[in-house]
DNA sequence: ATATAATCTGTAATTAATACAATTATTAAT
DNA sequence: ATTAATAATTGTATTAATTACAGATTATAT
């Protein structure tokens, strides 16, 4: 996505669009398998020689916060990123341990709210082995 | 339960029943608020004045291993655990922070699974607000 | 009872994430 | 365009969850 096309998203969701922000979401948005903040940090340092670690989480937290991305638990370890907002599912394979989007509604997980919960917003996580490791 | 229920069901499971790991498994079995290790430990560490921290979670890992407890992943900070391993979602309320159950079959859960990935276990995750404290 | 193997303990190390203060960049007004 | 005000970035220091490790202890099988 072009550089002014983030800017316009960005003060749409009143966040300052500066650099580094705009690499973060770049980096995100075209990388669209859910990295860690250190995978974002290593990848944007090889690009720009001037990246603080501390900043990938700043940004991270700011593009969060504006609904911009997501936070996907899926790893005990570390927490992963998703420009990804829509409603969807991810599957981890056992195997690779790559992360998989899959099509799962809304309507879907509010169905299984239970009555008298208010249903703010759902993940689901599954675990297996992804088509590639199947063989 | 019993400490001898508790001895056998060790066994079935091919884990050795230290008294550390029953009193571990004993407050989780009594406890169904998916405690984390700090907060086991903390607990214990009042009843059994030796407890190492290590030792939860040594003795975490091998109940998680024998399957008689599994990892809830729903907060980022720390992870959880739970006794009950049948399948079931989580609420996490986000006033009072606490985790709930609410019933999910896995039939449910593998029918939500794309085809070409093989299911192997899952988890529903949602947040909200509890009906304690959506009045 | 004893030998073997597994477990426990306590400290040290690791790692993800945050706090903070000084510097730098962005915004808005002149 | 300059400049003042505000917000973000940087780098270091810190926190907090978890693991590594080695010596002491406990459990199991002979």
């Amino acid at each position: 996505m072009a550089e002014t096309e983030i800017t316009a998203i960005f003060e749409k969701h009143g966040i300052r669009p500066t650099q580094q922000r705009i690499a973060v979401y770049s980096y995100l948005l075209a990388q669209r398998n859910h990295p860690s903040a250190d995978t974002i940090y290593r990848a944007l340092a090889d690009i720009y020689p001037v990246f603080s670690r501390t900043t990938i989480y700043n940004s991270l937290n700011a593009l969060v916060q504006a609904g911009l991305v997501r936070t996907v638990n899926i790893c005990a370890e570390e927490q992963r990123f998703d420009a990804d907002v829509d409603d969807h599912g991810h599957f981890i394979c056992e195997k690779c341990r790559e992360i998989f989007d899959f099509e799962v509604s809304s309507d879907v997980l509010e169905r299984l709210c239970p009555t008298g919960y208010r249903f703010s917003k759902g993940d689901v996580f599954f675990s297996g082995v992804c088509p590639g490791c199947c063989g």
